[in-house]
DNA sequence: TAGGCGTGGGA
DNA sequence: TTCCCAAGCCT
């Protein structure tokens, strides 16, 4: 066996985590914890896996579910998309693959929201596939252990990872959970993007970018890109007794398909809903990756016009806040105007 | 193919 | 505060 898979191994099993709820080989299970844990860091996940799995034990109760229902249990933890593939998958694997999880990283990366890295992990993990991973983890510790100086953002480099990572596999299909979350293991606890701590790296005898004084500027850092400033408005229509009109966003962009209330991107729209007066609110920012929205929330008691007439919607009383998927900075800032 | 897509945490 | 980015994928 290659030294690199031999090392891992060892280390994994001494040093590496062994209690993560998603550390089984139910299939349905490890696919679940891949998606929510895409870009998103393990101790969000602990949160929101357990009460997922409680709700949707397996990929039936998840196929015959409400959209609504997947995206009301994903709120709060970001990437939406990943929720309705999430639900979309489940219906391919129950309708068109028989309810079976295929075994192949192949024929799993046809599910919706699965890519390579995510069928690589499933299928290691599951089936003991002899599958590499490549994540943002896997793509630090190669950069750094190899001393390769490339963009991990750029497609031929990532090209070189891919083959680079293939080529260290072990040769005991046995030993390819152990192998894969090791490697997880070593990017997230060792290997860290800052304050790597080398002197408990396994690997550290044979990593030139440590030989070469080169660890803190490995991987090298894509170009920033430039944060655009979205402004519009939330308009809140509060009812007498306390309701608060959401609407269902559309299936793409910001928060799709969960529940807002209207966003207005001028106050000159703020007219089709007949209002003659309305609170208006400081403005609140919110941070996404890319994007800095600007938000006004406008507070509106007093309308003649009904909103039913402009579009589909639901009236929820604060009570009720909590059943609908509701996006992060809606659900903080809705408190406040509680009556 | 490069940009879109959330949220939280660390420095 | 501000910036970067974390178990990526889709279009």
């Amino acid at each position: 066996m290659n030294q690199f898979a031999e090392k891992l191994i060892n280390w994994q099993r001494q040093h590496g985590r062994h209690n993560l709820p998603w550390q089984t080989s139910d299939p349905y299970r490890v696919w679940l914890s891949e998606i929510m844990l895409q870009q998103t860091q393990v101790a969000t996940v602990l949160e929101y896996y357990p009460k997922f799995i409680n709700r949707f034990p397996d990929v039936q109760s998840l196929a015959e579910a409400e959209q609504d229902a997947v995206l009301q249990l994903w709120a709060g933890l970001g990437y939406y998309s990943r929720a309705r593939n999430l639900h979309k998958a489940a219906q391919q694997i129950v309708y068109e693959f028989g309810g079976q999880f295929p075994q192949q990283r192949i024929e799993l990366e046809r599910l919706c929201g699965v890519g390579r890295s995510t069928a690589a992990a499933i299928a290691a993990f599951a089936f003991r596939q002899p599958e590499t991973i490549l994540d943002g983890n896997v793509k630090r510790v190669l950069c750094r252990i190899f001393a390769l100086d490339g963009d991990t953002s750029d497609k031929k480099f990532e090209a070189q990872l891919w083959q680079l990572a293939e080529s260290l596999l072990p040769k005991n299909q046995n030993d390819m959970p152990v192998y894969t979350q090791g490697l997880m293991d070593l990017g997230a606890t060792v290997c860290k993007r800052s304050k790597p701590d080398c002197t408990h790296c396994p690997m550290v005898s044979d990593c030139l970018a440590w030989a070469q004084n080169r660890v803190a500027e490995l991987p090298r850092k894509k170009s920033a890109v430039p944060i655009k400033h979205i402004a519009f408005y939330w308009l809140i229509l509060r009812r007498d007794d306390g309701a608060i009109w959401l609407q269902k966003r559309p299936q793409k962009g910001i928060w799709a398909g969960l529940y807002c209330v209207p966003c207005l991107e001028n106050l000159q729209e703020i007219e089709s809903f007949g209002l003659d007066d309305w609170q208006e609110y400081a403005v609140l920012t919110h941070r996404l990756t890319h994007r800095l929205l600007e938000i006004t929330p406008l507070l509106a008691t007093h309308f003649f016009r009904q909103p039913e007439d402009l579009g589909s919607g639901v009236w929820v009383q604060p009570q009720n806040w909590h059943e609908y998927g509701l996006p992060k900075p809606l659900a903080q800032f809705l408190p406040q105007i509680v009556l």
